[in-house]
This record gives structure tokens, sequence and C-alpha cells, in this order.
DNA sequence: GTCTATAAGCAGATAGAC
DNA sequence: GTCTATCTGCTTATAGAC
């Protein structure tokens, strides 16, 4: 009886939320991000969410892992737009560079946000989710290389350095991390388009088509 | 009864194997590489180090949290023989770096050992280990811009070029497991000594003195 | 579509025999 | 210094009311 009425009370005063599903899986994104995949418990999850533990199963019927790989799926169309696109659009090419490097910061939240082949590469998660990151370097890969290319750099020339600033990009996001220092991310940003079209062979390898 | 045979045929048959603590140390690095730190249970640690659950807690008090930061620490004095003390040696500074390139290859294994900022740099384990990690990145800096001050460079291009070289390295290391390629981080490697001593400005940002 | 309550199992950690 | 056995709490996941 005593249960009959707090189930009432709570559907009077607690209408039923129903945030957005974009919403909730921003949310679920910031706490992979705060605790990394292992870390996040169902438990957190619901916390961060707003949501009870059962309604995230209702919504999300294959547990963590595909609560995980919904934001992954949120996070590669916003890596599309923010990053992939600027570089697709017209115009030249160090300016296609400049908005990439703007849409890398919004991404990655000007440094804060992890990068999520650290958060999903690893563990239990990785052998899941490696596909998925793996596909989406390739992606941004090829995108750089191509306005590299039009840049008048050669093919082989390009794509090496369009996979260096990839490395770099995650490289500054770990070490930014672990030092609890923001600038790291903004410095090798903001170096990027200079780098990368600018003249000299920095970093140059031998670069395999793949 | 049974017990008090069982005990004793084990001691018999079992005598105490007494793997020396280095190589328990060196078992359990594998571990956290392998899962995370979060998903590394003490049950794993248990079977990948051939010690019972109690074992290790005999041997490391603190539990989790103390094998971690025993495997760090061992970890770190690896580090400054194998890629610190080759830069502090004398000799022509590009040979140095060439001595340092190898020693990260090794103590990398060849890039299969995942960066241990990405590890232990996340979540639980993230608070605790990230002054350590922090250090780690400190000294390591400073040690390479010594030596690209010895090669010529002024102090602040020097430290920032060691800044992107450590850069280059995590992110090599993360991006080559996330994508599954070894070659991504031996062609980082190859390409540093030349890139670090060698002309023009790369990858050349407002370096903080600091 | 949200919740409460609960199941089943694994987590980290300890007691105590030998 | 190793083990077996065990404890407590938290984990993922589900059942079922509303």
């Amino acid at each position: 009886m005593i249960d009959l009425y707090r189930s009432f009370v709570m559907m009077i005063v607690m209408p039923a939320p129903i945030i957005p599903r974009e919403e909730v899986l921003d949310r679920l994104l910031a706490a992979f991000r705060e605790h990394g995949y292992d870390g996040a418990s169902i438990s957190r999850l619901s916390e961060a969410t707003g949501l009870g533990k059962a309604s995230l199963y209702h919504h999300f019927k294959g547990g963590k892992q595909e609560m995980a790989e919904a934001v992954l799926i949120q996070s590669g169309s916003r890596f599309s737009s923010l990053v992939i696109a600027p570089l697709r659009g017209g115009g030249e090419p160090r300016r296609r560079l400049r908005a990439m490097t703007a849409g890398l910061s919004d991404f990655y939240a000007r440094g804060q946000g992890s990068c999520l082949l650290e958060l999903f590469g690893i563990g239990a998660a990785g052998e899941r989710f490696r596909p998925r990151l793996k596909g989406a370097i390739h992606r941004f890969r090829n995108a750089l290389a191509a306005v590299l290319g039009e840049a008048g750099l050669d093919q082989a020339e390009a794509a090496s350095r369009a996979e260096n600033a990839i490395i770099a990009i995650q490289g500054a996001l770990v070490v930014g991390r672990a030092t609890g220092d923001q600038s790291v991310f903004r410095r090798t940003l903001e170096c990027l388009p200079d780098s990368l079209v600018g003249p000299g062979q920095q970093r140059v390898g031998p670069a395999e088509a793949k």
C-alpha cells in the first residue's frame, strides 16, 4: 500500500523527464570519459543520465556494450560534421585545415575530452570497438591526405603527413590529460596547418600506401 | 583430514616456486597492459603471476593499487636506463638520439606495449598515478631538450621539439594499438632523430618555459 | 518508459591452516 | 610464503508494478 502511494506520488511530481536520446548519449560519453569504459559502472551511468538502471536497459538492451556503441556512433557522426566535413568543403587548403583544427578543438572540448582510442581501445572494450575506431582513423587520414594533395604534396608525402598529424593529435590529448595541461593540445592544433602544408620534410617517413 | 592430505601433497609436489619479484612485476605489467587497470581483476592478476590471491596480498598489502605502483616504479627505472641514460651519455647528439629510439623500441616492445599514460591515467587509477606519470614525462622532456640544446638549438626551440617528440611517441603507441599496426610506431621512431635535430621549424609552437 | 526490488555472480580483500 | 575458504559489497542484468 505504501509502495502504491510512493509510485503514485512519483508519477505526479516526476513526470517522466524523457530527455532526448542525444542528450542521454552525451551524458553517457561524459561518464565514459571520466571513468573509462570499465570504470563506468551501470550505477554511475544511471546517475550520469538521471535514468534508473532498468530504464537504461530499456533503451539499450545490449547493456553497457550497446551504450558504448551508441555513444561511438554519435561521436562518429559528430566527428564527421566537425572535422571531416570542413576538410571536404571547398576553399583554400590552408583555410580548410584551419576549419579542421577548429572542429577538433570543439570535438575534444579544447583538450579536456580524452581521446576515444584511449577509452574504447583497451581491455574488454577493445576487441569490440577497435574496428570502428580503426575505420574512423582511416577516414580521417584519407580526408586529410586529400587536402594535402590539393595543396601540392605528392601522394606519399601527403599520406605520411596526414598520419603524423593524427598521431600528434592523439598524442597531445594523452599527454595533456596525463599532465593536466590543456595548453599542450591547443599548441599542437595551432601548429598543425602550417606544419602540414609548410615546406621541408618534417616527420617524413617511408609512407606505406595502404 | 582430506584437506590435511591435500596440503601436504601440495607442499611436496609444488615446492613454492618463489619466482623473483622482478618477474612478478613483469607479469603484472603484462596483465595491466592487456586488460587496463580496471579490467585487470585480482583473479586475473593471480592467474598471470601464478600466485594465489592471498599470496599477492602478502607481497602487496595495499592491494591492486600497490601492485600498480610497484609496476610503475619498476617501469620508471627501466625507462631511466633504457631511454634517459642514453640521452645523458656522451657522444654526438644525433647518436644519442638514436640510442634513445632504440631504448624506446625496447621499452615499448616495438610498439606492442601500450603507453602507460593510457593504462594508468584513466579512471580510478588516474588520480593516484598521474603525479608519477607527470614526473616521468617531465624528466624525459628535460633530458631530451638538453641534448637538443647541445645540438645547437636555442632553449625554447629545444623544449618545444622535445615536447612534440613525446607527443609523437605516445600518439604513435595509441594509434598503432587502435589500428593494430605496429609499423606506425616503428616509423615514428625512425624519423625522430632527423626530425629533432634537422633544419626548419617543424611543429614549432610558442614553447612555454615551465 | 519509468521505477523498485531482487537475482546471480564477481569484485577486492582477509582469516587462518600449513 | 603459499594455499583454501570465506566475507562483504558492488557488478551486470532482469522481473514486474505502474
